[in-house]
DNA sequence: GCCTCTTGTTGACAGCTTGTCAATAGTCCG
DNA sequence: CGGACTATTGACAAGCTGTCAACAAGAGGC
């Protein structure tokens, strides 16, 4: 009489993680972290909530692993864009930038580009850690790899003109008070200020430029 | 023989809210927030939990209390910073910038200067204007709050800029990274760029320049 | 086909958190 | 001194999180 039929299916540990991993993704993306309770997320996941403790730990946990799969991205070709001058390397890496952005848009705007850094340390590490692979990547795209001279310096500029790039997207896709080709008009001529005029005056000029 | 000492004292009102506040000032300062629970708010402010929702409704309406009280700054004398060239009178703003954070260092680093926008949208509502309200500032400062063509544009960039102004000095402040000096002259530089390179090419000079 | 072993999964439990609210007790004023 | 006003307390209920022993799905041996 009872019922053959598996009240659950046993799936691969990687399975049920990945599946997790996606319904959080969503509902952290929908509201913040507090407002998101695990019991709705084991609903959510149709599983029980002391699986998700199994799998991550904690609710925290699992957040900062949310985080820090939408904060990687894969070695794209750098090479791809790194062409022509300097103009034109500045302007084809801001392009790529913003196309990545706009085609992500929700997941950008709600977890990354939120300007990050929520006064939670663990999260404000990830993020940095994200901003910071995305500034070497651009000093790459745009030829300053072999920079000797104020290196670290240039890194940290490039950073902090990271930080301008993030509210100026903001600008652009939530606020609209600029258009696309403003943000990238502003970038562009910022990034290249920053190269030939701030970094190149205090440490000499470099042979990219 | 029961002592006549009074068990707790009477407050009015605002001390005991002004007490409350500084409390959590302080903490919200040294652990984010669900770090904090408001049992210790409350043992640490020698009062008993429930003033504390009397007082602020809940935990988050606390929170976001001391965050506005944080971000907001008087209308110090703009003028006293407007004179000389559009040069001196960026140099002048950032100075005064720069002294204000490193004046108040730890509670901009914690707080504010986090890069704010925590996934919250209370949060990042209060942050969003105090950075307009200190972008607009800096308009003033530099004497173009008479631009009528692509004034919005301006605000914006001006915005922008502000991303840039606070990676920068995390950059200085947290990763030491950059003096005081270096990022001085980069955000300077930068400002100079945006005023008379980006924003003046698109909609044309304007009389302050 | 049945039994056994592995282990993915469950569900109840304990502890802690937050917001509410009626009761309590400082303090001022007549 | 006595009464009134109200700042303050403390217990309560509901909810959330992390733990853990027990359960059962599914694979492999016989």
């Amino acid at each position: 009489m009872t019922s053959t039929a598996p009240r659950w299916r046993r799936l691969e540990p990687d399975q049920r993680r990945a599946q997790i991993l996606a319904c959080a993704r969503r509902l952290f993306g929908e509201r913040h972290y507090e407002a998101v309770s695990t019991t709705e997320l084991a609903k959510e996941s149709g599983v029980a909530r002391g699986l998700i403790n199994h799998y991550f730990g904690t609710k925290r946990e699992l957040y900062l692993e949310v985080i820090r799969e939408l904060t990687f991205f894969p070695e794209f070709a750098v090479e791809r864009l790194a062409h022509g001058s300097l103009q034109q390397r500045a302007d084809a890496s801001i392009d790529r930038f913003l196309d990545v952005i706009e085609r992500n848009r929700t997941m950008w705007l709600t977890t990354i580009g939120t300007g990050g850094y929520g006064r939670d340390p663990d999260v404000a590490a990830i993020l940095q850690q994200a901003d910071e692979i995305a500034a070497d990547r651009l000093i790459q795209t745009v030829g300053l790899a072999n920079v000797v001279e104020g290196r670290e310096e240039l890194r940290a500029m490039i950073r902090s003109f990271g930080g301008l790039a993030s509210v100026a997207t903001r600008e652009w896709l939530i606020r609209e008070t600029l258009t696309r080709e403003q943000v990238h008009t502003l970038l562009a001529t910022t990034l290249l200020t920053i190269i030939t005029q701030v970094h190149a005056t205090m440490f000499g000029s470099n042979p990219a430029i």
